[in-house]
Parts: C-alpha cells; structure tokens; sequence
DNA sequence: GTGGTTACGTCAGTCATGTTGACATATATG
DNA sequence: CATATATGTCAACATGACTGACGTAACCAC
C-alpha cells in the first residue's frame, strides 16, 4: 500500500513506466499523423495515400511487392489507394528495365510537390522535438525505437557510426 | 549541431535524420500494434477494442466524455465499440454519485484479464527495448516522443527527476 | 420550478481502408 | 514448352472512422 506513495515497489514503478511507453507511442502517433491527415482531406485522400507517396518518394524506382512489404498490407488495398495516386498523376509506373514484369514506381513533380507538404509538417515536428531534446537524446530515441521494430525490419536502419567518422 | 561530427553535406544529413525519425515512428507502431492485433481477431474485436479496454483499466471510473477526449474519435464511433464490450461484459458502466448523468466504466474481471492478454505483449516489447537500450537511451526516448505530443497534451506525463535521486 | 446546458445515447447514412478468394495477363526461367 | 513470378482486377465483406439529427435525463442558474 505505502509502496505506492513512496515509489518503493519496484515492481509498480517499473508497471507505470512500461505503462507511460505504450500511452507515449500512442499518443504521438495520434499527434503525428494528424496534420498531414487535415491535409489529405482536402485532396480526398487519406493516411494510406500519405504512406505510398511518402514511400515511393523515399525509394524512387521501388516495385509493387516492395512496397507491399514495407506497408503489410495485400495487393488490393494497396491498388485501390495506388491507381488513384497514378489516374491523378501524382504517380508514374514505368515497366522494369531487367524484368519488365515489374511496375517502377516514381513521384511525378505534382508528386514531390504533395510529398513535401505533408511530409515537411512530420519533419518539423521532429526537428522541434529532437532540438529541444538535445542530441543526446536523440540517440536514445533512436535506440529504443529500433528495438521496439521487428528484427527483421531492422536492416533498414544504418547503425549509426559510435563517435566522429574519419574517413569517407 | 551533431552535423559537425560527421562533416559531409549537413543539410543532407539533416534531412535523413529526420526522415529516419519518421520511419522509425511508422515501423515501430507497426509492430507494436500486430501482435495484440491478432489476439484481438480470435475475439472478434479490433484495434479500436484494446484502446478502449487499455484507457479504462488504466484510468478505472473513467468518463465516456474524457474517454473520447483520450481517444479523439466521436461519441458514435466509440458508441459501437464500446457498446460491443458491455454486451459483452468486458466493461460494465455505473452512474456517477457527484453527477448521476455520466456513466463511469470499469473493467469487469473479464475485462481485466483480457487487457492483461493484450497489453502484455505490447509491455514485453517496450521491456525488451527499454533493457536493450539502457536507461540513459530510455530518458532520451521519452523526452524525444514527449516532445513529439501536443503541448495540450504532454499533462498526462509528469515530469521526471533530472538526475538520479539521492534520498527523498 | 422553469429553462438552458450538459452528459450521454441512438438512428441513419457515408467513407476510407483493410481483408479473402478467384481469376487474368505478361514475362521470366528452367 | 511448362511453370513460376509480378502485377492487376473483380467481387464481397468487416472495421472503424465520419456527419447530421434527434432524444432523454440530470444539473444548474435565475
């Protein structure tokens, strides 16, 4: 009971900070994705356009199964969601060079354009956050963040140099 | 900044950072959310059934009103949800004695157990991270995403001791 | 105690985004 | 040539959001 008011039990306190985890995911997610979400109202889109312009533009040229990889989700969601991005022209295909099964996947200019002003809303928060967290930090975030990512989602993440790099 | 350690293109530097910050925000609750995502399947529940279930064993008594502050969705989206879970007894409501209009929620026994099931891989997953990461990169990790939550919003965590506590 | 406000519920319709399953086409590969 | 792969498409369905309108009970101020 007094373990409570005293913060002795080191089973509650490590219960409430585990606990303060799972709320700080939520709710800067929530946070996060709300802005570009007003955003894409207005273009009749929604988080999932946001999700393939941001990773089209993040890795131009990428494939259709690529792309599903990296969001999970099945070939007809991500159809409905991609054929509008290309019939609105935010989006080109073009068929693969080595394998012209493959449908490459590329941002036209208006595509930039869009990926920008939502994207550029999530990098503003971050960069206010990580600034006033101090670079410190920001390690810190980055560490825990990795280990909350399936190992095998990891390999996306370059481990990031111990001290100040020397050569190329 | 930290740029001057790596000492190439900062504005470059800057951009993948965030960029990675965005990632990491996206991967990250994207494996937070599968395992209990597919516990929830097996009860006919989704998603929307855990937040519910999480925010009323967190904060027991709980108004439908503050609820859907936490949760910002409308009163008839939480209506379904949280209708299912009374009918089906993981929640039960009671008058409030101040104010006999709200109707205050609760976990029922039932509920307890199943918020258990759910939020304990999700607790397992931060454990994990948190004892990887070490408690330095875990005080990082929390300035970071409190940074990252609307000011209105950053209330509910309270401010943490700046160093380590020596006596009361 | 009447009247306005608040807390909550409900009915009805719509939309975005996910799912499964089946089938089609073009290309690559052995 | 046969089979596997990359992608697309049609159809049906579930979840969880939304708006708008309306209803009821309880609180509160005058």
């Amino acid at each position: 009971m007094s373990d409570i008011k005293t913060g002795i039990n080191p089973l509650f306190l490590r219960e409430e900070e585990l606990r303060q985890g799972i709320e700080l995911l939520f709710f800067a997610y929530r946070d996060f994705t709300a802005e570009p979400d007003a955003i894409l109202g207005e273009y009749g889109f929604g988080r999932a356009h946001h999700r393939v312009i941001y990773f089209v533009g993040r890795h131009p040229g990428i494939t259709v199964s690529d792309l599903l990889e990296i969001l999970r989700i099945t070939k007809q969601s991500l159809s409905r969601v991609l054929g509008q991005l290309v019939t609105e022209k935010f989006i080109v295909q073009r068929p693969g060079v080595r394998d012209r099964r493959q449908r490459l996947l590329e941002l036209t200019e208006k595509g930039v354009e869009l990926e920008r002003l939502l994207t550029e809303r999530q990098r503003a928060r971050i960069a206010r956050a990580y600034r006033e967290a101090g670079a410190e930090a920001v390690e810190g975030f980055r560490k825990v963040m990795l280990g909350l990512v399936d190992e095998a989602g990891r390999g996306r993440f370059p481990a990031r140099a111990a001290g100040p790099r020397r050569g190329a």
